[in-house]
DNA sequence: AGCACGCCGACT
DNA sequence: GTCGGCGTGCTC
């Protein structure tokens, strides 16, 4: 056998790609399990090189060729590349982290345990089929067949912004159109934001195409599945063995080489910014996936963000609208509860106990949101100003009822646990209070004036053992609940269809937030609990208590207008020169004392100034002052962000790929942890 | 990111 | 004397 040399990729932070020598046929997109230093680490092969660019001696050998998988195709690592520059990491740091764990791991092949591999050892193990549905016939109205007629009708790539509210049959649209690519024999990419949302649409999908597509060409791909079950996914999609891939953020990246369409549902949620590792968006690198590979893109929302509505108006996506509510469907009356002319009683407006009492008296379900889990926010002395703070972070801990009577304090951002005093730690005050309510709260007040209802919370605590979240949304569905009590957890999707009321307890906390896009964020999430109210039948009512009943966002909420709306938040966002009229990045830096990453922070921004001047661009691009996070401290680490700017994202990716070499050099020096995030969501 | 190498404090 | 603390520097 021929020797050749190969350019290798791995896991190693800002470090491009490694080379060795190779005894065995090998190509481009293999993975190789080659040795690193003293251990031995899975590399994905992107190239053959003519003849080895080191010395001889310094190039190890390639140990084993992994053929159980076909090599990563070239679209796919284009993919990978691609997202690599925009978001400026390395390769390796890209590839590897998105594969399943199992194809990563040189252990999973190595030893007398590995059994042939991880994907022979997942292809071994049986899996119950799914059962199917069968589905009933769905009539289309004018303007879904014409959506769906258009989306079909694409050449080549094509964007569309499919608008319509919850209940106007958005994923009639994605169904039907998804249905004419499978028929083309193309395979269809659906996104969607939360886990929690795709067991209702994977029933959905199975029974829609139970006769074109076999049970296991379709699959389910997101983090909550266990490690087997997730690497079968992949190797499937891998093998070309997929017509449909239904996953949350993190299945953008599935390879899948003859894709028709992709759909991204609910485009504007957050959950596709990735918040750790690599900050990609999936909703961004959907677009690009699309066009790059020549197909049309849906991205469907009641309430799109407005860089995808700011496209739409440019005409750069096209613009589809569902303003017919399908037949079957119903709009609650939306009414706004103002808090200021009323006396409230733990947190709840006397009539809206009152709706909910008619509600249960009728045997009708009601739901109560409040985007805030625990008992109490924080635990108080009202002697000396005493408040609960967690020891690891600037911020206070949060009163949660424990599984026995008892209770327990607990920070949200480091996971901190303590006991309650039982006097304050300042005073010696026995009477310390809890102040303000979670749903744990909200919970007992409210078994406590209706005995009789059954009421379920949901929210991360109460679903975090694995499966217990779909068995509480299976307890609301078959009607054994009267009252639920929930986080955001329940806004998104799901379908109650014997829910008559919606009450939001305390949506103003989140309007006068820090965060520029507050308005824009708090507006989708009311218009997606509202859509939970009334679906299936008249009557259904959403009360919304709040002090500022004339915002906009409320106003917007009952005049039914969303493109006024948005129109206005893009004027202003050009006025003050925001994103999506300008283009951003930012910089964390995390130290013992913020005063460190402060420093590093100002000197990697003079040495901006020089890159930029050599760039003959002094002002394409705009460092702000460094500035310490507004949540300073967490877990013992202390945090200051610099913000970068351009109206230009050429400019901007251009000055990055220049600057973040020094970067590294300073931070390096400085032995400084920081990291970067292109297009940031929250500044 | 690991993981070794290295040079200083308190322990069988 | 050596066990182990984690600073620093490489890994094709
Ligand atoms: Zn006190
Ligand atoms: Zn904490």
């Amino acid at each position: 056998m021929q020797v050749s040399w190969v350019r290798v990729v791995l896991d190693i932070p800002r470090q491009d790609a490694f080379d060795y020598r190779c005894e065995h046929p090998v190509q481009i997109g293999q993975r190789v399990i080659v040795p690193f230093g003293s251990r031995q680490l899975i590399g994905v092969v992107i190239e053959l090189l003519p003849a080895p660019a080191l010395d001889p001696d310094q190039i190890r050998d390639v140990e084993q060729v992994l053929d159980d998988l076909p090599a990563f195709s070239a679209s796919w690592l284009a993919l990978a590349q691609f997202a690599s520059r925009y978001y400026q990491r390395s390769l390796g740091e890209v590839i590897l982290p998105v594969l399943p764990n199992g194809l990563r791991k040189p252990t999973a092949y190595l030893g007398k345990r590995s059994a042939g591999g991880p994907v022979a050892r997942a292809d071994r193990k049986k899996r119950s089929a799914p059962a199917t549905v069968v589905p009933s016939p769905i009539v289309l109205n004018a303007q879904q067949q014409q959506a769906v007629q258009q989306i079909c009708e694409s050449d080549g790539y094509a964007a569309y912004l499919l608008h319509g509210v919850t209940g106007s049959g958005k994923t009639e649209v994605y169904l039907h159109a998804a249905l004419t690519f499978l028929q083309r024999g193309q395979q269809i990419l659906m996104l969607v934001p939360e886990i929690n949302l795709t067991p209702q649409l994977e029933t959905a999908v199975r029974a829609r195409f139970a006769d074109l597509v076999a049970p296991e060409e379709i699959a389910v791909f997101h983090s909550g599945l266990a490690d087997g079950e997730r690497l079968k996914a992949w190797a499937d999609a891998q093998r070309g063995k997929l017509k449909v891939l239904l996953g949350t953020r993190m299945a953008i990246f599935a390879p899948l080489d003859n894709p028709g369409l992709i759909i991204v549902d609910e485009e504007h949620d957050a959950s596709y910014k990735q918040q750790e590792g690599l900050r990609y968006s999936a909703r961004d690198l959907a677009v690009w996936r699309a066009h790059q590979a020549g197909i049309p893109l849906i991205l469907g929302s009641a309430t799109p963000s407005l860089e995808t509505w700011h496209h739409a108006l440019s005409g750069r996506y096209t613009r589809l609208s569902l303003e017919q509510r399908a037949k079957t469907r119903f709009l609650p009356d939306i009414r706004l509860v103002d808090t200021r002319k009323a006396k409230l009683n733990q947190g709840f407006e006397p009539g809206v106990l009152e709706a909910i009492r008619t509600r249960l008296e009728r045997g009708e379900q009601s739901m109560v949101f409040l985007n805030r889990r625990g008992y109490a926010p924080v635990m108080h002395c009202a002697a000396c100003g005493w408040v609960s703070q967690c020891p690891r972070c600037s911020v206070h801990t949060v009163l949660h009822r424990t599984p026995g009577s008892g209770y327990q304090l607990q920070c949200h951002h480091c996971g901190f646990q303590s006991r309650v005093p039982s006097i304050c730690p300042d005073c010696g005050n026995q009477d310390l209070q809890p102040l303000g309510r979670g749903t744990q709260r909200v919970e007992e007040f409210l078994q406590d004036i209706f005995p009789a209802a059954r009421i379920q919370r949901i929210d991360a605590d109460s679903t975090r053992l694995k499966g217990s979240a779909l068995r509480l949304f299976d307890e609301v569905h078959t009607g054994n609940i009267d009252i639920l009590v929930g986080t955001q957890m329940v806004a998104k999707g799901h379908d109650f269809k014997r829910l008559g009321l919606v009450a939001v307890l305390n949506a103003d906390s989140m309007l006068f937030s820090a965060d520029f896009r507050a308005p824009e964020r708090l507006f989708a999430q009311l218009l997606q609990v509202a859509g939970r109210a009334g679906r299936h039948a008249e009557g259904g009512e959403v009360l919304i208590q709040t002090g500022y009943p004339d915002h906009t966002v409320y106003q917007t909420l009952l005049n039914n207008d969303f493109p006024a709306f948005a129109d206005d938040l893009l004027a202003e966002r050009q006025d003050t020169g925001l994103p999506p009229f300008t283009f951003q990045a930012l910089i964390t830096a995390e130290a013992k004392s913020v005063q460190r990453a402060l420093a590093f922070l100002q000197e990697i921004r003079e040495q901006a100034a020089t890159v930029l001047a050599d760039e003959g661009e002094p002002d394409a691009v705009c460092l702000y002052d460094p500035v310490p996070l507004r949540i300073l401290r967490v877990a013992h680490v202390e945090r200051a962000q610099l913000l970068i700017e351009s109206a230009s994202r050429p400019a901007l990716q251009r000055f990055l790929q220049q600057w973040l070499p020094q970067v590294q050099a300073i931070g390096q020096k400085q032995r400084m942890r920081y990291f970067i995030e292109v297009d940031p969501l929250e500044i």
